[in-house]
DNA sequence: TGCCCGAATATCGTATACAATTTCCTTGAC
DNA sequence: GTCAAGGAAATTGTATACGATATTCGGGCA
């Protein structure tokens, strides 16, 4: 009866609905909870939902034309991601991500990264270093030819090759969630000017160090990497904003 | 039947409008889908659960004696906190926490443990001070007494006083997260015998750092108290599934 | 006028029913 | 005898309904 076909009140649909010739492959979109998770997780990311307001269950399930369960079951996800706030009889509200978190954030990826980068130069093993030393090439090609967002896409890589290469997939694992989540507020920095350069010279201190086998400075190299970012992205949303709320 | 009023069930961070410290006590009624979750999770650690089991949600809504709902929404909880895996199609499959995995958690336990001491030995503040003394004297009436079940509580209450102290918010959820998880498997190990001694003697010598204002050797002596419960746990396993099956 | 108590309302948690997809078994053809 | 195709059974995902509980607003009483 519910053959739902009037899309039209919902950006639901993603990707075609038309899975005709691949009938192996995961079913990426079709879970509507999964959805309406990611949609909401990039509204509140962008800023479009602003901090404090309420999601309220039976609001989703009319804007997006389904039922509370999956409205609930994408809200819960978000609840466990940290993105919003489970208010036990009063419904879920959007967790302010101000500065101050977003600093705090910052200063937890660098400790992640710095210890990926101490267990990188002492475990890794010959097969990972190659991938290493490639995805260090890749930012250095992309840097010459001076295009920002190949760098951007580049660095993602090189940071992934530290994860796989520290020898402990829970830590790669756990590095690899909050860089998604630092992800959508990192675009902002994307074109501040000297910053490619000096991260990969950076990059490449950090490579030499784990070739070799410096635990310790691979370490301190990582986490002022990071630490540079994050106080970078400081001053960028300080500035922005300089009298905010 | 014992009822715990544990609240542990999703990211409750007092954080929105203006939310103050809301001193109604949670859902304490029977939330069901907490105590399924619970029940589960502690199977899953004991091994009751073996790894690759399907969960059928039929099954432990029949077994509770509830409808799928509660079921679906633990399972999908513990899917959150990495203990099962989630086939979209298919199931809930519980995921081999190996012991391999478990020393990673741990390894990762105990860098954000250390880095939670070294800001904290930076950063505490007069009241974060006297909570954390008046931790680890509670620690000690417990060791004094003998009393393991009271140390293991009085232990968790002094890991807590070191998240809050370090100031860094984002940091301190993280801890607690892992600490949540890890504490499912470190049920375990709770009558180790001279380990609450040497727990102790921990305790003092952080706390010592901390007021002292000694980060590098806060952060060294944590890391060396969390690993050292890593490698017993580890140890603990070991003898304990020799060829699990 | 202020406080307490109760009903109305809203929201959450759960139950039940239905739809969609996957898996497995049966059956038929080569 | 083996393999493939189709259908039935089983299981997940979603919809709808209902009960329980907390919040709020209004009225009565001190």
């Amino acid at each position: 009866m519910q053959r739902r076909s009037d899309q039209s009140a919902a950006t639901l649909v993603a990707d075609p609905p038309e899975a005709e010739v691949s009938p192996r492959r995961p079913p990426a979109g079709r879970v509507k909870s999964a959805e309406i998770r990611d949609i909401l997780e990039q509204e509140i990311a962008t800023g479009e939902r602003h901090a404090g307001e309420r999601l309220d269950e039976q609001a989703v399930a009319a804007r997006f034309g389904v039922s509370r369960t999956p409205v609930r079951e994408a809200i819960n996800q978000l609840a466990s991601a940290g993105l919003v706030a489970l208010i036990p009889n009063r419904g879920a509200f959007v967790r302010e991500t101000g500065l101050g978190e977003l600093v705090e954030m910052f200063e937890v990826m660098a400790e992640l990264e710095a210890m990926a980068g101490r267990l990188a130069a002492r475990r890794v093993d010959p097969k990972r270093r190659v991938q290493l030393a490639e995805a260090l090439a890749a930012c250095q090609s992309a840097a010459e030819r001076n295009e920002s967002d190949a760098y951007y896409y580049e660095n993602e890589r090189f940071h992934e090759a530290i994860y796989d290469a520290c020898g402990n997939g829970f830590l790669a694992a756990e590095a690899r969630r909050l860089h998604q989540r630092l992800k959508a507020f990192r675009r902002l920095q994307l074109r501040v000017p000297h910053r490619m350069r000096q991260s990969l010279a950076e990059h490449r201190r950090i490579v030499a160090a784990i070739e070799a086998g410096d635990g310790e400075t691979a370490e301190a190299e990582l986490k002022s990497h990071i630490l540079v970012q994050g106080e970078r992205f400081a001053d960028l949303v300080a500035s922005l904003k300089p009298k905010q709320g």
